[in-house]
DNA sequence: CGCCTCGATGCGCTTTCCGCAACAATGCAG
DNA sequence: CTGCATTGTTGCGGAAAGCGCATCGAGGCG
């Protein structure tokens, strides 16, 4: 029996394959999506020290046990609602090109990882307002970058066939790029979204280039 | 009255002033300095999760509620011991020339400000192996150098005219040489301090100026 | 249909973190 | 050197964070 019951299994790279992918993982999902949203609503809404963990677990329908077990802290649940950025980055890279320069590797590559962040722009430019304006914040803010950074420079040794704990190279490539990356999703936080996003991303990799000289 | 009691209050900016700065302060500064380093002991001796605060309170003679009179947490006494760091870096960057470009004027500042490095050498190095080993740490060491890259970018924009919320490029270059400093660092530390930390930081700098091309 | 896996939950405990109010030491002026 | 203002230390008490553990129930799968 069940035949046709599961209408098309094919892993298409194009669609994030959120649709079949097992009650249990979607329900997984759905829970952590949404103690990441009532979380922003509520920090918004009253503020970071007005909020309390049982406050987001009672919003999101969870026992406040549940929630340690999807985020190890209030900072967590409102900086790093995306528990696999870091592979999809380490995917990306793997698949691109290898007779590219480094940089031009990592632009291309993170310019395509920006998707995540359009797909869900609103919810993006709520974060980067909070993450501007509440100070606790910042530390997570930046260890999720950190985390992306170390992928990078990884992939820079590997590709240019360096020891990233010996050479400066890789590590100096892979923090620029980040910081880069950083200093484009800031500025489009802080301009409200109005400049297109991989717009800022390919100005900021352009100054790199230049070695940072003065623009006229 | 009270002629020539105060003997000389000229501030001579060679020496730290750490001499003539009242009892209070001074006894201030020795709390912070004892829990910093019976921190770093014990968390070094028994791993950082086998650490309470009150451990560190009592290896420092002071009450756990001093501890917070001083740290915000356990992360913040083993990685941010100097709380006057950021405001001696801006008074570096105040008083250097203006009519070099950004990136030199970032470079010889920074450099200057490492001798508050070398000169607690042993320290640094055990605090850098424990950032690199505790996780945990990752966040707040990233914090404090954010808030020097903050003050770099601040400079930057002055420097340069420009609006550091409108214009990427103050953001840019001031990450971008924060980036170079944790580079070196990062490599100075993995390699026990073998290095002279000046040396790679001018490495880093060089290649940011060459714009990031792969080296030879 | 029946077993197995795994996530949700409740419980209880330790630790963090901080406001508050007394207390003690220091700084300072007369 | 003496009394007053400042400021750091401490104890108290409590809210909240964070996590190990055992249990229960829903989902996966043959």
């Amino acid at each position: 029996m069940a035949v046709g019951m599961a209408q098309d299994i094919g892993v298409s790279a194009a669609e994030p394959a959120t649709e079949r992918l097992g009650l249990r993982e979607r329900k997984k999902r759905a829970t952590r999506q949404s103690l990441h949203s009532e979380a922003l609503r509520l920090v918004a809404e009253r503020g970071f020290d007005e909020v309390t963990i049982e406050d987001i677990a009672a919003a999101a329908d969870v026992s406040p046990r549940t929630f340690f077990n999807y985020f190890g802290s209030k900072e967590d649940v409102i900086v790093n609602p995306d528990p696999d950025r870091v592979e999809r980055l380490r995917g990306l890279l793997a698949g691109d090109a290898a007779d590219k320069p480094p940089l031009d590797v990592l632009e291309s590559v993170l310019i395509t990882s920006l998707d995540e962040v359009t797909d869900r722009r609103e919810e993006w430019l709520l974060r980067l307002r909070l993450v501007r304006e509440i100070p606790a914040l910042t530390p997570r803010h930046l260890a999720a970058f950190d985390a992306m950074e170390r992928v990078l420079i990884d992939d820079v040794a590997q590709r240019t066939g360096r020891d990233a704990s010996a050479d400066i190279y890789p590590v100096l490539v892979g923090s620029a790029a980040m910081a880069a990356m950083r200093a484009a999703i800031a500025r489009w936080g802080a301009g409200d979204g109005r400049r297109p996003l991989p717009d800022l991303v390919r100005e900021a990799f352009a100054a790199l280039r230049t070695g940072l000289a003065v623009p006229s």
